[in-house]
DNA sequence: CGCGTTTGACCCGCGC
DNA sequence: GCGCGGGTCAAACGCG
């Protein structure tokens, strides 16, 4: 069935090289890489895993990668049985403060904590932090800060530039947005920038909802549609646009 | 005891 | 056809 609708979706630099009928590519999956940007805490502690979000992840295998000095972890999400949801961990071989994570699929399944009590509760960490950030944290200070800094690509690989990433504004990612050119329309990155920051100490992103609210056209996106039918996926995405969009959000972990 | 991590083996796509 | 590299499986192990 997946071959059916496989062939919009590229990976990367596949695309480059030739027009691979889309039947014979590995894997047919919607892919969203997301980077994060994490402080000195990096490959000390918590960090060394990946950032954990909303789901529980559970690792089923890990690979040394040619040309990174730094494995990659594969995670399948444990939440829910039936779900295919999966995502990568690297850290990106140039700057080791910079885990980037590939998700592949979506939940098939609302996010375990994302009831709209904890919603409201998450809403009030985020206002409770970035009302923390004005007092404490020095507009060029914060990069050197522990907070991490997501960058989220959509790789949907079409011209629509309905990818969106979020990022602090930071010189510091322009980096990752670099490093991020996977594909031809680099510059889609440089005209669809959408200012956002994430905040607590650690990554707060569902990214199928995210990917819910920044491909409103897709038509590959046959998960995200059923997401769009859940509450907590609406709930979110109402939430996320409230902000992540209108308003960037950085933190400053105490 | 259940769940998650680790790790080596295996599978498969791709380039040469 | 062969080798390489990435992705997955599954058994063993550890931890709460």
């Amino acid at each position: 069935m997946d071959d059916t609708s496989s062939g919009k979706l590229d990976s990367n630099s596949a695309e480059l090289k030739q027009e691979v009928p889309a039947s014979k590519r590995r894997k047919v999956v919607e892919k969203t890489v997301v980077r994060v940007k994490i402080g000195e805490n990096a490959g000390k502690v918590k960090n060394e895993g990946p950032p954990s979000d909303f789901w529980s992840w559970r690792k089923y295998g890990q690979k040394p990668i040619k040309g990174s000095p730094y494995p990659r972890g594969y995670y399948r999400c444990s939440t829910s049985k039936g779900c295919s949801a999966k995502k990568q961990v690297e850290r990106c071989r140039t700057d080791a403060s910079m885990l980037i994570i590939t998700y592949t699929s979506s939940h098939n399944h609302p996010g375990p904590k994302l009831q709209e009590t904890d919603l409201n509760q998450l809403q009030s960490e985020l206002q409770n932090h970035s009302a923390e950030e004005e007092n404490t944290a020095s507009p060029k200070d914060e990069e050197k800060q522990n907070q991490p800094t997501t960058t989220i690509i959509d790789e949907n690989g079409s011209e629509e530039h309905s990818f969106h990433y979020l990022q602090s504004p930071m010189n510091d990612c322009s980096e990752s947005v670099m490093i991020s050119q996977e594909d031809p329309f680099t510059e889609t990155s440089e005209k669809t920038q959408g200012t956002l920051g994430i905040l607590l100490d650690e990554v707060p992103i569902s990214c199928p909802q995210l990917m819910t609210l920044s491909t409103p056209k897709s038509e590959e996106n046959d998960f995200f549609d059923e997401l769009e039918e859940l509450p907590t996926s609406s709930a979110l995405t109402s939430f996320m646009r409230a902000h992540f969009l209108e308003e960037r959000i950085p933190v400053v972990p105490s």
